[in-house]
DNA sequence: AGAAGGACCTGCACGC
DNA sequence: TGCGTGCAGGTCCTTC
């Protein structure tokens, strides 16, 4: 039995929890009005990578199948959208390569997958998860969701003499990629740095004065910013509330006019966060489950986001919900002050 | 350069 | 009960 009761804060109560049980039904958690998504962000992806890891390095591909639109004579995938290289790559090219090393790159998850053979060079497969991809190991092939596109079979390493041959069942392991919204994306290529080249640096990676200097050089409202993975990879809008509420920073606030010390309270306020959601397992709004299918734990702990009307954990004032590059922004008026006049001028309503 | 808005997409809440 | 509408948001694109 698992029992985990949603807080408002930290420190208001008691949480209940049994970890026996390892359905991630049970251990679903607090559902908000209007939420549906759970928003792969950096520390999601993170969890999901370190959960699959020892589920899945070393296994080699030895089929991979599409859900096909409506009849099975139907030759169109419905990941079509998804897929951003050609179906035809995935069922060519994935068979008979083994997974070498996943890692996480901003809110991509990268597979460094190796070769059947030297039949080909190197090859990797980037996954973003969008909004509401979800990347689980499963004990069937069966496309046992509505929206589940992709599944993988893997083999255990040493098994296979042949990319296509067959291998006792219980050896066997599925990858499947399921998405509701489909805002996700895989793709398969041999160069992955030029694929993610656009990306700025990670945020618990950058240096302090690297930070400041990027800061320095930009116009825009703080949280529009954080947002903007060219800037820093990896930050949603959950933690970009989150992060500048632990900073006392007004997400309207001007990047380039944040003077040292303020800057510096983002820096701590920014790793802190993503520090504590990855300890926690991530976030989970609704659905997130990690890559062996368990919930995450960081939701107890938001301290603004979709808190509106609610006292805010330090001062008691009612957290505030604005627009900000078209985006819904939770903060506490009176703890992140210093961008009133600017706010003034963004949007209370999408 | 940056802001804003649209498109993509689906499930859910809400009002009628 | 059923229908229509609005909303959520990551990324890319266009327009201003």
């Amino acid at each position: 039995l698992v029992v985990v009761i949603p807080l408002k804060s930290p420190d208001s109560g008691p949480i209940l929890k049994c970890d026996r049980l390892k359905d991630a039904r049970a251990r679903r958690v607090w559902r908000g009005p209007g939420c549906i998504a759970f928003m792969p962000e950096l520390p999601e992806v993170e969890t999901i990578v370190r959960s699959l890891r020892p589920l899945v390095l070393g296994r080699q591909i030895t089929a991979v199948e599409l859900r096909r639109n409506g009849s099975s004579r139907s030759s169109h995938p419905t990941a079509s959208r998804i897929l951003a290289s050609p179906a035809r790559e995935f069922e060519q090219r994935l068979p008979g390569c083994s997974i070498e090393s996943i890692e996480r790159v901003g809110k991509n998850i990268v597979f460094h997958l190796r070769p059947y053979m030297g039949r080909e060079t190197r090859l990797y497969l980037l996954v973003h998860l969008g909004m509401t991809g979800r990347l689980t190991c499963e004990t069937t092939p069966e496309f046992r969701q509505k929206h589940t596109h992709l599944v993988m079979a893997l083999a255990e390493a040493g098994r296979r003499d042949s990319p296509h041959g067959t291998a006792p069942l219980e050896e066997l392991r599925w990858l499947h990629y399921s998405d509701i919204r489909r805002f996700g994306r895989l793709r398969l290529t041999a160069r992955p740095d030029e694929a993610l080249s656009g990306l700025g640096a990670d945020p618990l990676e950058i240096r302090e004065e690297e930070f400041f200097r990027l800061l320095r050089s930009r116009r825009s409202m703080l949280k529009s910013l954080l947002l903007d993975q060219h800037f820093l990879r990896g930050i949603g809008n959950i933690y970009a509330d989150e992060s500048l509420f632990r900073a006392g920073i007004h997400p309207a606030a001007h990047a380039a006019r944040l003077d040292r010390k303020r800057a510096l309270r983002l820096y701590e306020g920014i790793r802190e966060t993503l520090s504590q959601a990855i300890a926690q397992g991530g976030s989970s709004i609704s659905d997130f489950v990690d890559g062996q299918g368990y919930a995450g734990n960081f939701q107890v702990y938001h301290q603004v986001y979709q808190r509106t009307g609610e006292p805010c954990v330090r001062c008691g004032a009612a957290i505030r919900r604005i627009i900000v590059s078209s985006r819904g922004t939770h903060f506490c008026p009176r703890c992140q002050r210093g961008a009133e006049r600017r706010a003034a001028g963004v949007s209370l309503k999408k």
